[in-house]
DNA sequence: GATGAATGAGATTTCATTCAT
DNA sequence: AATGAATGAAATCTCATTCAT
């Protein structure tokens, strides 16, 4: 459980504003695309002045690197969580892992939009180090998928490939579910779930 | 078959430099994206001077619009004739369909990546034609799932948003794939047929 | 003899605003200093709008960098000439060369005192090429003085130093010659001209 | 002899960090120039925080103020004692005065640089009064000048703009002298003694 | 259809300085 | 005396777009 609420993805860091600004940087990023969105709009949302932004991040481009390592952070503890807490078997273990990454992408639809559509604008350095640590994601994944191929679960003849297509497939979610529309949280997640195991060429549970 | 290069998008419009300016937009929105991409970069790519360009289109977002209506025709054209020439059962068109799809993907990354991610940045007028565009391709798929459903072909409980599931998963590849990696242009297109069909829950071929 | 006033040291160029943007920003960065001076106070000066400046200059710097390579060239071509219209003797030379170099300096005030004090702030490749430039002029006197030490005419122990130090003694009048002052650009040349020929410990003249 | 590095141009003042504040931005007004460099610079050149400074002096133009009080201060307090221990000719007066000053610009590079050349930055008060200090020091070798005059020493026509002559000609020392270059501190003074006699035309000593 | 010059708005970033603690 | 956060103004530079030719 999270005292805050779902779609504010950065608590309080205990410096001054900071949380503020990143949280105003997401939304601003994501509504408008980092090149589309202003340092003003970014101070505006946080409610500070424009300069006062530059005393926390050295740059535009920081700022959105600090906004998707919070998100990837995030994302990453999620799902590493619910697999822990999953059953033995790798169906249920992916069906967790699914679950986990539908609920993020609920919670944080423009965090994730940033995520996947946004990463290129960061620097070279920052950039590397964000991918790795979005495949450390990727990897949880893989290890389900492994672990499933190894003992029969799943059949597919695609181990890695399969994993990906999975990951992307969820994270496209973010561009279209609308948390008052047809589906809820619960039937989208199931949706996945069922999906994601029939990509592997599991046995359907029933 | 085509005569110019399939990374070409745009062929020759008959228009002095029209089809040189949209696909040196398509390059540029898709390096940089449409915010970071200047008209300038769009007129060095095309080998024209800057202001020459609004001879052709009134203005930077009209130049998007078009460029994308272009990669949706294409898009459609190609999916469209690959479902008039297979067979008759829902299984071989709709793996026509998803072959036709992953090769314009493959042909036609940047095109895909800048229509996935920068439709967002068109005029609202243009934005709903181009919805309505994509989402006559996006039909295409759906009444072959309809057709296999209601055929007994596809178990599938969810039949529309099995349909875009599928398409997202498709679109994806334009983000991660090189044309000289592990995999081939076929072997590709058989993956991602062979994960659609599993998704509708279609019976194993063999 | 020159047709504009000797205190507008660029002539048209033949390129659009090109000169008075140069000659303002001579102006305004002798007379804030480089790094005191905008590109606003430049515009203004050269009755421009700002970002019209950069249709012109790429940056402030390279801005600074056409200025004083002007500067360099005007000061450069007043000497040689004058040195070529000298006497043969050494003495004559050093003389019409001084009498070159205060009149420039006499002329072009500021154009002075920013090639002196301002040339750090180029980039490190245009300073080098300036630097070079400069060494061309200084050249022309060092020259002179070996002439003059080989023929006996000049006694002086110190050869290339004593040319350097005389330079730095004229350019130095930049910063506080008033042209309405006690000395007339006569009386200053000749002045300048005797040190000179004292420190090279020539036999006076009479 | 000063028990201080020859290049740490300002002692403790028994004031906290004003020593420490007053020499970085001695270093940082040296290198970027008054305006180039950032309050911030000063504060992390002197190991202390922003802000900080402004308990010290009460704003940027005064800190240089200051700087340029210590510096000639310095300067003077070496003319004058190395005028009142020479002989009681004024060639051998101007010779002392002429190599204390060499001695200064060689120790203080950096602060002669700055003397000179950002003088101009200072606010109307300041800058009269340094100008005054300034004049003080250059009224030293007029008086020895005009010593030398009336006693028949000097036979130059041209009084008190030859000392000044003199005095630019040292002060551009700063400008291009390397520590470790060709010439010694001891053989540099030993030339600008000699251009400086010759130019006031002192018959050779020897 | 094509060019080069111009413009006004707005982008990111830096600055000197102040305030509360 | 010292710190960290904040501010408003201003800096350089870029942008989409227009106009005259």
């Amino acid at each position: 459980m999270n005292s805050r609420s779902p779609s504010t993805l950065i608590a309080d860091t205990g410096r001054g504003n900071e949380a503020a600004i990143l949280n105003a940087a997401l939304e601003a990023f994501g509504t408008k695309g980092f090149n589309g969105a202003s340092m003003r709009d970014v101070a505006k949302g946080a409610g500070t002045g424009l300069s006062n932004l530059y005393n926390y991040f050295p740059s535009k481009s920081q700022l959105l690197a600090e906004v998707l390592r919070h998100a990837n952070d995030e994302l990453y503890a999620r799902v590493r969580r619910a697999v822990e807490e999953a059953g033995d078997d790798a169906a249920s273990r992916m069906r967790e892992a699914v679950r986990a990454y539908v609920g993020f992408v609920v919670d944080h639809q423009v965090a994730t939009v940033v995520a996947t559509s946004e990463v290129r604008y960061l620097e070279q350095g920052d950039r590397q180090r964000l991918v790795a640590e979005r495949d450390a994601t990727q990897a949880l994944f893989e290890e389900i998928v492994a672990q499933g191929i190894a003992g029969g679960e799943f059949r597919t003849p695609y181990g890695k490939d399969a994993a990906r297509a999975i990951l992307s497939m969820i994270a496209a979610v973010a561009y279209w579910y609308h948390r008052d529309g047809r589906l809820s949280r619960g039937q989208l997640a199931e949706q996945q779930a069922r999906y994601a195991l029939a990509m592997l060429e599991a046995p359907l549970a029933n």
